[in-house]
DNA sequence: AAGCGTAGCAACCGCGTCGGA
DNA sequence: GTCCGACGCGGTTGCTACGCT
């Protein structure tokens, strides 16, 4: 089935947002919350599509968003999930909060596919390359050719009214999310926003639910233990073995990824064929 | 000093999926 | 069961800053 244009490019705005426009879009989300993005424009008296601010709100406004540099904890964590997730960005960013799926796209892109390919490592496949590749980027080329005459002044303007805002680096402080209990397995939450499953500042759409997964374990009450940051990987099958984290006091990144691997490889040292579509039923449930 | 090439990242685009009518 | 609006995701593009020659 065909699909039209998410909005009509007629008389709305592109490109870089102002201040302006961030104020306006932060007040009404915050008077009314996120959701209903298509209509949400023009409520707010915003020249944009849904869309744009969506994406505005979630990669940039958000007061929950954390900026600054990646740590090198968080950059580990990246490249080992990311081995196991491949370029599903968006269950990454939910294991690292603050983070968004795009700042971890580029951060990826720019940075740690070139850092394994130094090493000598296919950051696709994450096995080791024949041979080390040092140089890569060919579309930049391409790029060039698009450079317009904006001289340096304006060049400077135009960049600082991009991001609307002075933005102090913060160190980033992982923390993990406390479980939580549901009461049905059928009903488990998927979503990718660790956020948005943990606090109670905006309101959390069915949309929002369908997006990420949860650490669950199954205790003798039949309810389950939902560690959004696991995304549908077991942890505690009894409460006697119960080895999930409790806060980030308690574990460090780490850890926390160690037990997500075990979690998930628990049976790697089994039947290859088992394990194999153990591994299937498990990438089955990410995308559930 | 100027031009060129690259790095970095915000924003856009198109598609897939979900859920209600 | 089908249609369609809305949302979310991943890939890609556009633009500025900066380093190198």
């Amino acid at each position: 089935m065909g699909r039209a244009p998410c909005c009509s490019k007629v008389g709305l705005h592109r490109g870089p947002w102002t201040p302006r426009e961030d104020t306006l879009l932060t007040k009404y989300i915050e008077a009314h919350g996120e959701g209903h993005w298509r209509s949400m424009p023009k409520k707010a008296g915003l020249l944009r599509c849904g869309k744009s601010c969506r994406l505005r709100w979630m990669n940039y406004l958000r007061p929950d968003i954390k900026r600054g540099n990646i740590t090198p904890d968080e950059d580990d964590l990246i490249v080992r999930l990311h081995s196991l997730l491949g370029n599903r960005w968006s269950l990454i960013a939910g294991r690292l909060p603050g983070r968004t799926d795009n700042e971890i796209k580029n951060y990826w892109n720019t940075h740690l596919s070139k850092k394994l390919r130094s090493q000598g490592t296919d950051p696709s496949t994450h096995k080791k390359l024949s041979e080390p590749v040092v140089k890569e980027n060919k579309r930049r080329i391409k790029n060039q050719k698009t450079k317009n005459n904006m001289n340096k002044k304006e060049m400077a303007v135009k960049n600082k009214n991009k991001t609307g805002q002075h933005v102090e680096p913060l160190k980033p402080k992982v923390h993990l999310p406390k479980p939580t209990r549901v009461t049905s397995f059928l009903s488990l939450p998927r979503n990718d926003s660790f956020t948005s499953s943990t606090t109670s500042t905006t309101t959390t759409s069915s949309q929002d639910l369908k997006g990420g997964g949860g650490a669950f374990g199954v205790n003798e009450n039949d309810q389950v233990l939902v560690h959004p940051w696991a995304n549908g990987v077991v942890f505690c099958v009894s409460d006697d073995q119960d080895q999930v984290p409790n806060s980030a006091d308690d574990h460090t990144l780490e850890n926390l990824y160690e037990e997500y691997l075990q979690a998930l490889l628990k049976t790697d040292h089994h039947h290859d064929h088992q394990n194999q579509l153990e591994l299937d039923s498990f990438a089955e449930s990410l995308l559930i």
